[in-house]
DNA sequence: TTAAACTCCGTACTATGGTACGAAGTCAAG
DNA sequence: CTTGACTTCGTACCATAGTACGGAGTTTAA
């Protein structure tokens, strides 16, 4: 029974593109981020080929994770900062502002919505000469 | 009683700052929109100087008020080739789309607010040794 | 008259998040 | 051993909606 549990010691270091797959982002991506600070330079190969370990695909990860929740990189590179989970109140600090922004922008755009409808259910009433949105934004 | 009345005929050409304080934009923002071809190029005075007549400051705002509604300037354009208020339809198809996109926008948003609130929560409930937002980007 | 303020022009730069390009080296398969 | 795929690098470019800069001419107010 040698060999059936490999050793969680063997880092699996993986390629460029193998990474970049893995995170569902391009190659050059990777490069980029690299240079924005995001992810640390990562050690080389022989031949001088990026070698991404675990915990650089684990960064990667999370870098995904807060763009998705709407965290501009350079917010990603602050939460980065806070990444060994202490120091709770500043990562909160950050989460509160996306949060207050991401409802401004939700307010904002219901306004757009409501006015947008209202246009659009003006124009499908019909019956005028001129087209209500135009209209609307001739004032 | 002569000249209390002035006559509708005397244009009024507004200078390019007067123009741009009325639309709330900045001078260059005027030459932007009239590279854009927003804008269409306006006469100009003897000594070279714009000349913003009435329809064009109606159409500076026209502009304004679309993007409001969300409209990118490209979209802008689009809706000024029908400022004549005839093809109502072409007028909605924009319209039905941006409010689509807007939709999109304010679906996404919501996910990411959801989310925010859901690990502020956990954060304000406290009790974890580690921040719950960096636990959450670290899955 | 002179200084401040306004206008003109072309061009470059800003922020954001990447994407593309070309030249060069490296690696794996046939 | 060659061909194709992969990697490296620096740099330039994309979209968006402007903003800034520098030098020149013009107008206006003191």
């Amino acid at each position: 029974m040698t060999k059936v549990t490999p050793m969680k010691t063997a880092a699996p270091a993986a390629t460029a593109s193998a990474a970049a797959k893995a995170a569902q982002v391009h190659v050059e991506t990777l490069r980029y981020y690299e240079r924005m600070g995001l992810l640390p330079e990562p050690p080389r190969a022989a031949n001088g080929y990026r070698q991404y370990d675990d915990s650089a695909q684990k960064r990667l990860r999370f870098i995904r994770r807060a763009q998705a929740l709407g965290f501009s990189l350079a917010q990603v590179r602050e939460l980065l900062r806070l990444d060994d989970g202490l120091n709770c109140s500043a990562a909160q600090t950050l989460a509160r502002a996306k949060l207050d922004g991401v409802e401004r922008q939700i307010a904002d755009l219901k306004r757009m919505q409501l006015r947008l409808r209202q246009t659009l259910a003006a124009c499908e009433r019909g019956g005028r000469a001129r087209c209500p949105l135009i209209d609307a934004l001739q004032e």
